[in-house]
RNA sequence: GCGGCCGUAGUCUAGUCUGGUUAGGACAUCGGCCUCCCGAGCCGACAGCCCGGGUUCAAAUCCCGGCGGCCGCACCA
């Protein structure tokens, strides 16, 4: 962290912002609230492409779907996913000197409880055990307070005077995860799928600063891609095998060091450093994304997950991170194997059955030993309990209960004593159709917010002294801007014609007049518009026009004719800058 | 949430210590003049003491509280 009085990339960018209109904190005029703000006229423009950028490289492309849903969720949800057990944190204050602390940390540091351990107790346990512990203050030694939860979902009620409790969404998955069933249904039960929610979240920041870096409302883009665990290969594997991913081991990591290893997705999959195929595929997408976002590959990094650090649903789980002026290596978004935590979770207190089955290609029939109870002497010997002895035994592996007959020459089925004459075994014919499971879920998750200020920040750089944005051609909000070279002799009414004809064709375009030419261009390059076209005399004569490239501030001259085509061309991709006209 | 520093037009800033005329300037913006390709020039306009309370004849200035920002601590599932 560096205490400058010069003022960093950050603050230029926020002024930036603030200025011209891509984001500012919100509820100014009351003083503001730290953790909210606003997207503006061009960064609501350039946020939405970024978001479209996302829809276009992992859902279309893909073949997946975006879904809408709501914000606020009734309680039982968050019980399911286990948010509410884990989406908080015991804290303690110090009486004297007021500093606050993770009753869980102070119980793993003094009282040497394993954090597995810490991680179960209850208010009142953790309340005594401090006091068993006598633990104290560890900046002051003074008495720390009673023990409380800080839940950092934001709670509510649904309807008036209702006491039907109510979250806003931490994170926009589990919206996806209980809809499940009837999804799977709409893709006529295709594996593997997924879906996406784009939506804002919400999260009760205990300090959140950093602009758009750190809000309590903001917008995640969630995707969960739901696997057959017995299938987990990855059919688009080829496309990014050769792709090569920044990676910060986890057993790097404990060794204390950061040191990344390049290495192809091949190589960090059959190394087993990621473990699901899936996953990799979509590490190695997010970082061709935030390529295209502006972000060079040194400038990008997947760093594992600690064990303590992961998230309660995750299996193994890589941050991608992006190295930004002010804060060094930053989250952008997370990829984690959160397996069938989440639908495990919701068939538990929904009691829907959230399992899919997959037909066998071929019908199998396979012998079984099965048990088969003896009722009659089920009946006699235990009377009352003897549905509950059935219930049972109808759930018990054979094998294990013939080994404990050998042993012991009787099986407990919980409290009942199972002797050899209660049950026979039989071999029996299974006729298999196909197996019944739970998906497991490879997620890759975005923060809009910051997927926009870290576009902005790479395509921040001054030249002569003037800030150009060198917003990539696809987010950039205003893609054209048609100037009449000077205020008179008829150049405004051909501009005006020309910027109607491309608003027309379905260009976002501005038109300006006001001030000299090379104002007009610091502006537009000041928000990023790839290309200005100038009216000169010229164009009076024979209907051509400049075309002014942004970065290089080189001019081509084209025909007004040649316009709608070779610009769609150009904001696809499909042209090069010089290919629009002929060089000046 | 704690501590330190800070808060003057859209932005940057003078003035605050030592209370006193109409809070001064620059940039930006808008209007006009000028202008044949890179924030040119001239004229004019718009616009400000974070909020609340207190002290005082008088508060941008002193005191208290709140809100917000930055930094550090804590937190970031």
């Amino acid at each position: 962290m560096r205490h400058s009085m010069v003022s960093d990339k950050y603050e230029k960018i926020s002024a930036l912002a603030r200025r011209r209109g891509f984001f500012w904190p919100s509820y100014e005029i009351y003083g503001g609230v730290s953790g909210f703000i606003n997207w503006g006229p061009l960064g609501a423009v350039m946020k939405r492409k970024i978001e479209d950028k996302f829809r276009d490289m992992f859902l279309r492309r893909l073949g997946l779907y975006e879904i809408e849903t709501p914000i606020i969720g009734p309680e039982v949800i968050y019980v399911a996913s286990g948010h509410l057990k884990s989406f908080r944190e015991a804290m303690v204050e110090c009486n004297r000197c007021k500093k606050r602390f993770r009753a869980d940390h102070l119980l793993q540091e003094f009282a040497n409880l394993p954090s597995h351990e810490t991680e179960k107790m209850t208010l009142k346990e953790i309340a005594e055990a401090l006091k068993r512990h006598r633990v104290k203050c560890p900046e002051c030694g003074g008495n720390l307070s009673a023990p409380q939860y800080f839940l950092t979902m934001f709670k509510t009620t649904i309807g008036p005077y209702s006491d039907a409790v109510g979250y806003g969404r931490p994170e926009a998955a589990q919206t996806i995860f209980v809809e499940f069933k009837r999804l799977y249904e709409q893709v006529r039960e295709k594996l593997p799928t997924g879906f996406a929610v784009i939506g804002h979240a919400l999260r009760n920041e205990i300090s959140p600063r950093q602009g758009p870096m750190r809000l309590r409302e903001f917008t995640i883009i969630d995707l969960e891609f739901f696997v057959d665990p017995e299938d987990p290969c990855c059919s688009l594997l080829e496309q990014v095998e050769d792709e090569t991913l920044n990676l910060v081991l986890a057993e790097e990591r404990l060794k204390g060091s950061e040191k990344p290893v390049k290495l192809t997705v091949k190589e960090a999959l059959s190394k087993g450093y990621i473990k699901s195929e899936w996953q990799a595929f979509f590490m190695a997408l997010a970082k061709r994304f935030l390529m295209d976002l502006g972000v060079p590959e040194d400038k990008q990094r997947f760093i594992e997950k600690l064990e303590w650090e992961r998230a309660h649903y995750s299996s193994q789980g890589f941050d991608q991170e992006v190295y930004l002026d002010r804060w060094g290596w930053v989250e952008v978004s997370g990829f984690n194997d959160r397996t069938d935590f989440d639908l495990r979770g919701h068939m538990r207190e929904s009691g829907v059955d959230m399992r899919v089955f997959k037909p066998h290609e071929n019908v199998r029939v396979r012998k079984e030993r099965v048990i088969e109870p003896v009722i009659s002497v089920i009946g006699r010997t235990f009377k009352r309990d003897a549905n509950k002895v059935l219930d049972l035994l109808s759930k018990v592996n054979p094998n294990e209960v013939e080994k404990q007959f050998k042993k012991q020459g009787y099986y407990m089925a919980g409290e009942f004593k199972i002797l050899p004459s209660h049950v026979k075994f039989v071999e029996r014919e299974v006729k298999e159709t196909g197996r019944r499971f739970i998906p497991h879920v490879i997620e890759p998750s975005f923060g809009s917010d910051r997927l926009a200020y870290v576009a902005l920040e790479y395509a921040y750089t001054v030249k002569d002294g003037r800030v150009i944005l060198k917003l990539p051609r696809d987010i950039a909000p205003v893609q054209l801007a048609v100037l009449p070279l000077v205020q008179k002799d008829g150049l405004p009414e051909k501009a005006r014609a020309l910027y109607k004809r491309l608003i027309d064709e379905g260009f976002s375009v501005e038109y300006d007049e006001a001030g000299s030419i090379g104002k007009r261009y610091a502006r537009f390059d000041e928000i990023g518009v790839p290309l200005c076209i100038t009216i000169d005399y010229q164009t009076l004569k024979d209907e051509t026009v400049t075309i002014r490239d942004r970065d290089s501030w080189r001019q081509v001259r084209a025909s007004i004719k040649s316009l709608p085509e070779a610009l769609w061309e150009y904001f696809r991709f499909k042209r090069n800058f010089e290919d629009l006209g002929t060089s000046l």
